[in-house]
RNA sequence: GCCCUGGUGGUGUAGCCCGGCCUAGCAUCAGCGGCUGUCGCCCGCUGGACGCGGGUUCAAAUCCCGCCCAGGGCGCCA
């Protein structure tokens, strides 16, 4: 449709303020609530950055807007031509009064949930229709903040000369073994979805020393949990000439950083969510995963050393250990192979990994640089070098000591909201039962 | 792959264990009416539900079996 040019913004919502008081503004937006006391209608009208209050009164307009606005229900998208006012009552201290009404769009059924109500719909309903749920402002203030944190690792990251890169998202083989990869017919032969740009970003730290790449990677693990999804956002980071511990304080600070940003830039969405950030002081709690393993051991929780820590033994360690901390130096056999051995200590690796409380969100550490240690470390994991020449060549021609880190982005939104459903924290979330919408 | 829990109006729930007093309660919602400073408004009236299939019983929302769907746990998992 052609909009009239009558019915073009003049401000958005955020930029009503009491400044503007007796000026015409033109908004538009879609209608939150609508509540009519007698002769006087009061209407919140929602954009894309915010909301503002619109009223109506019934001896200031013309009858037929009057009824109009009045009937007018929730997910009607229309635009209001009217003066600002300041007033005190208005939420902000400012509203419009209407004088003319553009109707674009008309609801023709209701969502099952209310714009503002305190008992949702089960998560699994709203997602049928998640671009609708997407119009709750608590909904959308997760997914504002997680555009604050996009932006806030990339500023964060390029300030340091790391420059943003993507790599393939469909691969020939396995890039670690372990996880079960989605199979896809490329052309006429056999590819997956990529678990991780590991191998890749490794290569490019060859070259450009310091790079990064945020995107999605794919696990077709049959997981069902409320932190596990089959296609994930990740945040990977890699540099030169650097060891897990320059990794570890880099990923302190950038969090660190992340978090100053949010309270600094959307103050709202972090009171509309109830978001505190008691458990987020650096320099984050380092233990070794031998300590944890004796922790362990003395609460009475059974782990087996060599093994990943199990949901139970994580959670007990999430009791404990409030916030972010990292566990670091992780056994050589439960890591992927191309984590660097102690050079002192073959058992026992350069890695880490960041937790909040019971919850994993990252994992590091020193890389392999040498050909010959790689292939041995591949045989030793029982994957076959030859599926890796592609990788392994680039080794020939030199390669730096590097090192690096992997972020899950939604475990990291988990952490700073306080939500607990990783669902709930992705717009539009895959799992084992869900490929629509 | 295995185990556990749940499914009641559009939505969230009570009732189920211990069958009858359920003509299924409450809140929200929707429809109609009232209200000129609301902001999760308020007041009055009205409306709407036992996941699907089978069984037991004089009688099933309630007990049993199967199925479907959802949630959670284990294993597994940068």
């Amino acid at each position: 449709m052609t909009i009239p040019s009558e019915w073009r913004r003049t401000h958005l919502s955020k930029e009503i303020n009491p400044s503007l008081s007796g000026s015409r503004v033109v908004v538009l937006g879609m209608i939150l609530s609508v509540r009519r006391q007698g002769g006087l209608c009061f209407i919140i009208l929602q954009d894309g950055c915010g909301m503002i209050q619109v009223t109506a009164h019934k001896d200031k307009i013309p009858s037929q807007i009057f009824d109009k606005l009045v009937e007018l229900k929730p997910h009607s998208y229309i635009g209001v031509k009217g003066i600002v006012k300041a007033i005190e009552k208005a939420p902000r201290g400012v509203e419009v009064e209407a004088e003319d009404l553009y109707v674009f769009s008309e609801p023709k059924k209701l969502p099952p949930f209310e714009m503002f109500a305190k008992t949702l719909p089960s998560l699994d309903k709203r997602l049928e229709i998640r671009a609708v749920d997407l119009r709750r402002p608590k909904s959308q203030a997760i997914f504002k903040l997680k555009h604050q944190v996009l932006q806030s690792i990339r500023n964060f990251l390029v300030e340091r000369n790391f420059i943003e890169v993507n790599t393939p998202k469909i691969i020939s083989s396995a890039t670690e073994g372990g996880a079960t990869l989605f199979p896809l017919l490329y052309y006429d032969k056999e590819a997956f979805l990529a678990q991780s740009p590991q191998l890749y970003k490794e290569q490019l730290s060859s070259v450009f020393e310091r790079v990064f790449e945020i995107g999605p990677v794919f696990r077709a693990e049959k997981f069902k949990t409320p932190r596990h999804l089959s296609e994930i956002t990740s945040v990977d980071v890699e540099m030169a000439f650097a060891d897990y511990r320059d990794v570890m304080n880099l990923l302190e600070e950038m969090i660190d950083y992340v978090i100053r940003n949010l309270i600094d830039k959307c103050s709202e969405e972090l009171q509309l969510l109830e978001v505190k950030f008691e458990e987020a002081k650096t320099p984050f709690k380092r233990i070794t995963y031998d300590e944890a393993y004796n922790i362990l051991k003395d609460l009475g929780v059974e782990v087996s050393w060599g093994e990943d820590f199990s949901t139970l033994a994580l959670k007990k360690l999430g009791q404990i250990n409030k916030g972010f901390y990292f566990i670091t130096d992780w056994p050589t056999i439960s890591k992927p192979f191309y984590i660097k051995p102690k050079d002192d200590n073959s058992e026992i690796s350069e890695s880490f990994d960041l937790m909040y409380g019971s919850l994993e969100l990252s994992s590091g550490g020193s890389r392999i640089s040498s050909r010959d240690l790689l292939v041995k470390r591949l045989k030793q994991q029982g994957l076959n070098p030859k599926l890796f020449d592609y990788h392994l060549r680039i080794y020939d021609y030199g390669m730096p000591p590097h090192a690096g880190l992997g972020l899950g982005l939604e475990r990291l939104m988990m952490a700073i909201t306080g939500i607990s459903n990783i669902r709930e924290v992705t717009l539009f979330p895959r799992d084992q039962s869900r490929l629509t919408p």
